[in-house]
Order: structure tokens, then sequence, then C-alpha cells
DNA sequence: GAGCATTGGTATACATTTGTTACCGACGAT
DNA sequence: ATCGTCGGTAACAAATGTATACCAATGCTC
């Protein structure tokens, strides 16, 4: 009983950074791994067919769906359907879409970068958590 | 029965770039929102304490438990246990840490720049579905 | 001309990840 | 003695992601 109505813990939380609430509320939206790696390889090759993309990535088609309903949803992807047979779906970035392409691309290359090191930081850690 | 053996589009996925694949094994590690908020806090003020950490973000505690774990073991935060009662647990970015920094600030000042654009492109999107 | 693959999806079933809530143990303050 | 604080963990619910099958309209092959 007396612990039940306890809003307290909630309520604190407007101790927030208001700053982190915002970039929460935008990476929660394009910064997921998959919105990430699409603007990326649409930067890299101008214009994909959605095919395309699903090969180059390795998404699942749904995912690819979802994500790129998403992009185009949030502005940062063009969608354009050729209604031939077999149907040709092209998508490019838009200016927003091109803007965010410097941040994600510094991503990438720290990514790049840092992908060893991770990784013998992870085996490292994982070694001494037996010891 | 004709279909069901088909296991070439599973193969056909080796056309994928290699730069996408590390670049996703990478982000799918330290790429989420979470670990973004967190090095961004750390980057702001240098050392914090858990629940510090936890009323600032806004996250759950599981949730920060783990994140934290996960950047420890990737070599990108430091952890210091203080035995004292109550514990105290101080976290600081490491070297690695610092250097993904810059990109992760990259990405925070961009989400803040287009948090509005986004919000209204969406606002967009949703009214002219139904027309 | 029957059967196959191709296109860009959607629907369904399922596994994995993410997130919420309650709880812990040892103490200090009321 | 009961509450709150600290940094977690355990049990559960919800979202995210995967694999698979399916579609409709055509062209290619046999």
């Amino acid at each position: 009983m007396s612990l039940g109505h306890r809003k307290g813990t909630a309520m604190l939380d407007k101790e927030q950074c208001p700053d982190c609430k915002r970039i929460n509320e935008v990476l929660s939206r394009v910064g997921d791994r998959w919105s990430v790696l699409v603007v990326i390889s649409l930067a890299q090759y101008g214009t994909l067919r959605f095919n395309e993309l699903k090969r180059n990535l390795g998404i699942s088609q749904r995912m690819l769906s979802l994500t790129l309903k998403e992009l185009e949803r949030d502005g940062l992807v063009n969608r354009t359907y050729h209604p031939t047979i077999p149907p040709k779906v092209e998508y490019n970035l838009t200016e927003m879409g091109e803007s965010f392409r410097e941040p994600v691309t510094t991503l990438g290359y720290w990514a790049l970068e840092n992908l060893t090191k991770i990784d013998i930081a992870r085996r490292n850690y994982d070694n001494n958590v037996g010891a």
C-alpha cells in the first residue's frame, strides 16, 4: 500500500537536461542504425532502388520498408515511384538528408577507425571477468 | 515444395558492401541513442555518478545499467566503484570515449538544429496521407 | 503456353532487444 | 521503526527485428 502510489521518482525526472531530452527525441527517430546506414548508402551512391539498398545493407525487406517510410516521413529521403513492370522505386536524399550526411559520415569514419580497438577492449574485458 | 528450399536470396547478400557491414557492427554497439546520450553527458560534465546520469537523461535504471556496462566493455567508459555506504560509483570517459566525443556531438548538434524541421516534415506527410 | 524469376512491397509468425516496474541490502536521518 | 538513498538485479511487457510466404503483372525460357 505505502509503496504503490509513490510517483516521486518519476516526477524528479524533470531535472533532466532539456538538451538531452531534445537530442533524445531526434535520435530516437533518425538515430537507429538502419536509418544511419541507409543515409550513408544514399550519400555514397546518390540514388538507389529498393532492392539495391536491401542487397547492399543486408537488411530484411520489412525493416528496409519501415526505415525508408520513416525517413521519407521525416523529410530526409525522397521516394520516386516508376509504375513500370516490374515496378521501379528510387530513393535519394533530400536537402535535409544531405545535411545529415556530414554528422553521419563523421560517425561512420569513427566507427571504421575504432572497430578494432573496440574488439580488443571487448576481449580484454571478457577475459578479466573470469579472473 | 518448389519454393521451400530456395536459399538463393540469402546467399546473394554476400554482395553487401563490406564497409556497411563493419559500420553496422560498430553502430549497433555504440550507436544507440542511450550510449550516445551517456557519452554526451560525460563529455559535458567529466565525471558523473550512476543516479546523476539517470536523472539527467530520464533513462530507466536497467537501461542505464546495461548501457554503461556495454560502454565499459567496449572501452569507452571508465567505472570507479567506491565501496562506501551508500555505494558510490563514478563514470567518466576513457581516451577512446573522448575521441568518440566529436562525432557524437556533431550528431547532437545536427539533432538540435533539425528537430523543428523534422517535426514540420512529419506533420506535412501525415496531413497529405489522407488527401 | 506452363512455369520460372523479377519488381517493391505487405502479412504473418516468431525471436530478440528494449523498456517498465518492483525489489534488494545496508545504512543515515526523522 | 519507517522512510529514503545508493547502485544495481529479476520478472515481466512492449517494441524491434528476422524469416518466410504471398501478391500482381510481366518477360524469359523451354
